[in-house]
DNA sequence: TTGTAAGCGTTATCAG
DNA sequence: CTGATAACGCTTACAA
């Protein structure tokens, strides 16, 4: 039997509208009586009962926020920073993992609709018709992040994958090496995928090489599949003196297995990846990256999906964020 | 406008406490009105505000998570499993990051009762007092996490943290380790450094080895401090052939600063972790490491809590869990 | 077995 | 500026 308004009102002789007006600041109350509400709510340690509250007035305070996997550190670090803005804007996080799986996706945008969440942050690594009917039934506002979704008329922030690939394949050319290797995510899949592959594409007309398709991989976001892929390399002997990965962690297998079969990096072949996770840092060789800037991408998808929470924000948009080419151990010049 | 209970009562020409009867199964309702209820719902999608059932039920379906650093793998994989068997109960998530900060804690806690949420599972590296009156002054269901909290009268689980560490040791000793150090968390903050200290103490024993307590270092949990703890070692050329690091990262920071300065590991000195997180099997040597069945804790904390959540589990206790010596290439054996 | 009606704790409308 | 009072959508005695 916790304390409720109608304890404060009776207590502070006065009616409950008075004490909602105190709380909400709703409406004019006069000074002195405005104080001896305060007071009294003081005293009693009196807090509004929030589910009361959104049964009238239709909002939760509750965002939810989908992903495929938590234990992958660049969603656990965007989900620190979508938590911590979230906080300052007094909402709170309703965590879905959802593996990545259809159906399990499905079952939470459902089970977030009913929960009455007031929007939703929507990180998937397939985007489907399922997610398209959703979004379009729905007015709920919701952003994606690392995605481009303005096709699905959402707002949506990533860093320009396009450009990324290109400065690191750039920068390998640049440092004298003649054939790179690409591994990338996926197939159709990630819809940067095409964004990678055309900016790697670009570094070897501006540098004049030729474009050897057979040099592109589907990585398939999988540390094991880059392994398999560097480890065909290796056996069919064309390996190349440089790989650009599109995840640390491609990037670390393509290195494990490097290691594992008595190469070394970055002496014997350059190795970049992409995310700047923790982990880029820790591993030995520390890894050459594309870092982005993860924390502010969830800071602003956050935002983003609270301005339009309250309706100041009515245009769909994709946000690109600056990346930045991180030099570290894995990659050599060979001039 | 969402359709409600009253709509449907209305279309299938009965009262609202009968629909509410047969979404709830809660009395006896004739068959044939059942059946036309249900098949009203069907078709009008009727899905029952659990905004409004909360403020009458008291029940929200949600459980609060306190954790101090969604970015540490360790506590990902646990999220994984508290959210993924919560939801086989139909529970909720409410996921509350606490960067380790009483304020923010405190803060949380707080929050969470107001939320109504059903109960808690709390993470921490410091316990203290304000926690205490806390969860003394509220009765609501708690389980920790990798803690023993049985003194505040609540359940909790973890593995056995002196086995482990005795373990590890003891098995240094029988691989011909004469010296060992032993790179622990923290002072007073972590629960288990004096299980770990006793552990380590007591594989000395056992060996008849001379136990020497310079050998001993406060971590800190920090990767960093690790580094530098070893860097030490280092100078004061008082390096051992072997190194216990109670946290895989720490292992690593042990490691990275050995490979920086031209040792090699495991040949030059071996070096264990703790919990067997991911990265332990992704860097280069891979980590001899305890395995901790992180799922299962955090399944088994869940489930606990539902269990109290539900009153059927009236006592609390500590729950150990079974852990795992994993012998990798970051150990090898002097004999 | 079914319906009526009284809450649950707020906010919001409308008089005063 | 203040106070009744009607919602909000649901559960649950209490009657019938």
């Amino acid at each position: 039997m916790s304390i409720t308004i109608k304890d404060v009102a009776k207590k502070a002789n006065v009616s409950i509208s008075t004490v909602s007006r105190v709380i909400n600041d709703s409406k004019p109350v006069s000074d002195d009586i405005k104080m001896r509400v305060v007071k009294v709510i003081e005293e009693l340690g009196y807090k509004p009962n929030p589910v009361a509250r959104s049964l009238v007035t239709k909002k939760s305070r509750l965002i939810g926020v989908i992903i495929p996997d938590i234990s992958d550190p660049y969603i656990a670090e965007l989900l620190n920073a979508i938590e911590e803005v979230a906080k300052t804007y007094d909402y709170d996080i309703i965590l879905c993992n959802s593996y990545g799986s259809l159906e399990s996706e499905e079952h939470y945008l459902n089970l977030l609709r009913t929960k009455q969440v007031e929007g939703m942050i929507f990180l998937t690594y397939k985007l489907r018709t399922a997610h398209k009917d959703f979004f379009e039934s729905t007015k709920m506002p919701v952003v994606m992040v690392n995605r481009d979704a303005s096709e699905l008329n959402l707002s949506s922030v990533s860093v320009n994958h396009f450009d990324a690939v290109y400065e690191i394949t750039n920068k390998l050319f640049e440092d004298g090496h003649e054939r790179i290797a690409l591994i990338r995510n996926g197939k159709t899949s990630d819809v940067f995928g095409p964004s990678h592959l055309k900016g790697f594409e670009k570094a070897h007309e501006t540098h004049h090489k030729y474009f050897d398709e057979s040099m592109v991989f589907n990585g398939a976001f999988k540390l094991e599949r880059a392994y398999d892929i560097v480890k065909q390399l290796i056996e069919m002997k064309e390996l190349p003196t440089a790989i650009v990965a599109t995840t640390d962690s491609m990037a670390i297998g393509a290195i494990n297995c490097l290691v594992d079969h008595g190469y070394k990096v970055p002496e014997d072949v350059s190795v970049s990846g992409f995310y700047d996770t923790k982990i880029a840092q820790l591993y030995r060789p520390q890894l050459t990256t594309i870092k982005q800037p993860i924390y502010d991408i969830g800071a602003i998808a956050i935002r983003l999906l609270i301005k339009q929470i309250n309706g100041d924000e009515k245009d769909k948009k994709h946000f690109y964020l600056p990346h930045e080419l991180i030099l570290r151990d894995s990659t050599r010049s060979l001039k």
